[in-house]
DNA sequence: ACATATGGTGACCGGGTGGTCATCACGATG
DNA sequence: CATCGTGATGACCACCCGGTCACCATATGT
């Protein structure tokens, strides 16, 4: 058992940044076991023995840098909830959808971290922050989902934990398809521009509304997610937490 | 640059499957990376330099050992396609995606391999086999949309790139919460025993079909992917390929 | 001028890795 | 019996890893 000196917290900010910045980067590329402490060093230019004074372990390194990365991922998203709290369903999970986008451009070493440690066992931290992140998106969703079948936007009949699931998994995929260019199934989220991003995310959920074989789509297409009600909850979404990121 | 004798195809048929299980467990249970030759010829209890006589390099292992259990999957979904190829458009979805879930409880570690090449980067075969996939998935769903569109069942005024993407999300997604607890956003998926699994892809299938808002549901609700037509399908899936799995 | 404290350093350690190769075991052939 | 070919073997190699620790640089207090 390594000593965990708390010296990192007395560095200067220039430092601490950029050895936070050099490890993130590194356990991005190379997920955990084969991110390399030494290549972290060589890099920032500093001594292997400093590493060790700081965080005590690899693995302690690892949960300091990325608990960074999850608490600014929150304070994101509960921004972005609070600020459309009373918009449209759909305009809510577009406004969601494209902080995701804004925040993977914004942070992109976080969230490959993110992808690696899903399918990866034997990650550090792996069955608290995975477990944290289910549950974030399952009280996420549902009362969404449970409200807007209250204010009657949705049909009263709908399965309320397959439609989270159904959501869930398509916002996901929308957001892995544009970090992991293989995920993309036919829309080219991976290359494409802002633009490009937002008329995908409507078409799908235009789709995620009407469903594949529902008739008389006349009301459901006209008042799609678009110009006016989406872009303002999108805009407000924009401004949440200007400092953080 | 190692050797690259051709020794392995000569061996008797017992030791060959031997080997290719254990490569296989090993690589599904650490990546590539992580995987260890050492730890495969101590299971086997045979020398490390016989590993390299038959495959010349750890790479050389996994192609031959992943090229393998691809081969195995492609020829059970091409058998599903073409047994449910005059079925309702939903009930192939069903099929198919009930195809994969047998696949999974058949061969857990291809699968495990696969989710773990998703993410990681560094991953050899990493873009042949990825775009292989996808452009596999592409091919297979959307003719399906398009001919049911042809044939009336679907709406005509469906995007088709969406709604395949939408679908490639959702049947995606299903596979991997049965697969890895985590990916679960509210169905019991990691747990739940055939039946469970049925209900629960009915639902899924429901929410696509009808959407999320789509009103006027009484026709899409009453022929719901149920019994007759379902089952039916799955059944037809099931003796596609016996030999094989 | 000296003592103290604090952060920085990099040679070093034990261990595990992918990969090599001289050697062996053994059956078939002359 | 001798020769040959083929597969099996495991000690060995160079390399890299995470982690350690005795030592150094500097600034401050007295």
């Amino acid at each position: 058992m390594p000593k965990a000196s708390r010296t990192f917290e007395n560095l200067d900010e220039d430092k601490r940044k950029r050895v936070l910045d050099a490890s993130m980067e590194e356990f991005a590329e190379h997920g955990f076991h084969q991110a390399s402490v030494n290549r972290i060093v060589d890099r920032l230019g500093i001594a292997k023995g400093s590493i060790f004074k700081y965080f005590g372990t690899k693995e302690g390194l690892f949960r300091y840098v990325f608990e960074r990365g999850v608490e600014v991922f929150g304070r994101r998203l509960r921004a972005v909830r609070e600020a459309t709290a009373d918009a449209d369903f759909f305009a809510r999970l577009r406004a969601a959808l494209m902080a995701g986008v804004e925040f993977i451009e914004a942070h992109p070493a976080v969230y490959r971290i993110y992808l690696k440690m899903l399918f990866q066992e034997r990650f550090p931290l792996r069955e608290t922050i995975l477990a944290e992140v289910r549950a974030h998106s399952a009280r996420y969703l549902t009362p969404m989902v449970e409200d807007a079948m209250r204010g009657g936007r949705l049909r009263p009949d709908l399965d309320v934990p397959a439609a989270v699931f159904v959501l869930d998994a398509v916002l996901d995929r929308f957001l892995q398809a544009r970090a992991v260019e293989f995920m993309d199934a036919g829309l080219g989220l991976a290359g494409t521009d802002r633009a490009g991003l937002e008329r995908a995310a409507d078409a799908c959920l235009a789709v995620l509304r009407a469903g594949l074989a529902g008739m008389g789509n006349g009301p459901a297409a006209r008042n799609e997610s678009q110009s006016t009600t989406a872009t303002n909850a999108a805009d407000v979404a924009e401004n949440g937490q200007d400092g953080a990121c």
